[in-house]
DNA sequence: AGAGGTCGTCTACCTTTGTAGACAGTCGTC
DNA sequence: GACGACTGTCTACAAAGGTAGACGACCTCT
């Protein structure tokens, strides 16, 4: 395979790509003390795939002193829904239905939330009709 | 990373793995022809990515004349559903929903499987209120 | 039986990913 | 202004993933 021009993140650096979504800029510190317990990699590992992440036009670094602030440089919903993409187009016509199924089971949404959904599949439910 | 015990599909077994689930099961050479236009792999990659996948426990082979036909050895269902929790896991609280309403509105659900996926909402929304 | 085609296996090689040590710059403090 | 604590960069290396050639086994037609 020839250069890949996606540039999406690998598992390990999604990890923190997620973490820094949910915890706003962060510096490389924060970021390690909020991984303790979940895995154990060194302060150097997790350096690195910051770094890949700038690399890879994922996350942003403000420089603050002598270090960065690292902070996303695109919208978080955006690469989901890429990856979302990705994985709707892996299921064949047959497993799409339940697989949403699936993903709204699991998803933990609040009435509020669910509200909403129903709202869309009812739009999407009369355009289909026509 | 010590071994992974997980042994997901990478983004080229996808490709191959998708493709068996939706056209039952198939001869090498068949996946080959399949894939005439979409990629340009050579007939040495399709093998060695089809015996990743029998490596990894997605695929099974039956022996048939001097060849093997390749089928899926975990349901299509249960592999999509592993990944679809990965992209869950992903998304922080705020985004699920959004994430969720994009999925549904591009995965070209017809009548019948909007309404079954209604029906599903209304249920969690009912447990919600509880 | 021999030739030609087909099939899976072996082996290989480069890139990406996972993981981390070594090190030099910098900042605050005594 | 020197010391120690941190920070990011460089370099490295093994494992996984992407890609494919070489080759011997096997079938099939003549």
């Amino acid at each position: 395979m020839p250069p890949r021009y996606t540039e999406d993140p690998t598992p390990a650096e999604w990890k923190i790509l997620s973490l820094v979504w949910d915890e706003g800029p962060l510096a490389a510190r924060d970021v390690l003390s909020s991984l303790e317990g979940e895995t154990d990699w060194s302060t150097s590992t997790v350096k690195t795939l910051l770094r890949r992440l700038v690399d890879k036009g994922h996350l942003r670094t403000r420089k603050v002193g002598n270090s960065f602030l690292y902070s996303a440089s695109k919208s978080p919903l955006r690469s989901l829904r890429r990856a979302g993409e990705d994985l709707l187009g892996r299921a064949s016509g047959a497993t799409v239905a339940p697989l949403l199924a699936h993903l709204v089971k699991n998803s933990g949404l609040d009435s509020a939330e669910l509200e909403n959904l129903r709202a869309l599949i009812d739009r999407l439910a009369k355009e289909a009709e026509a």
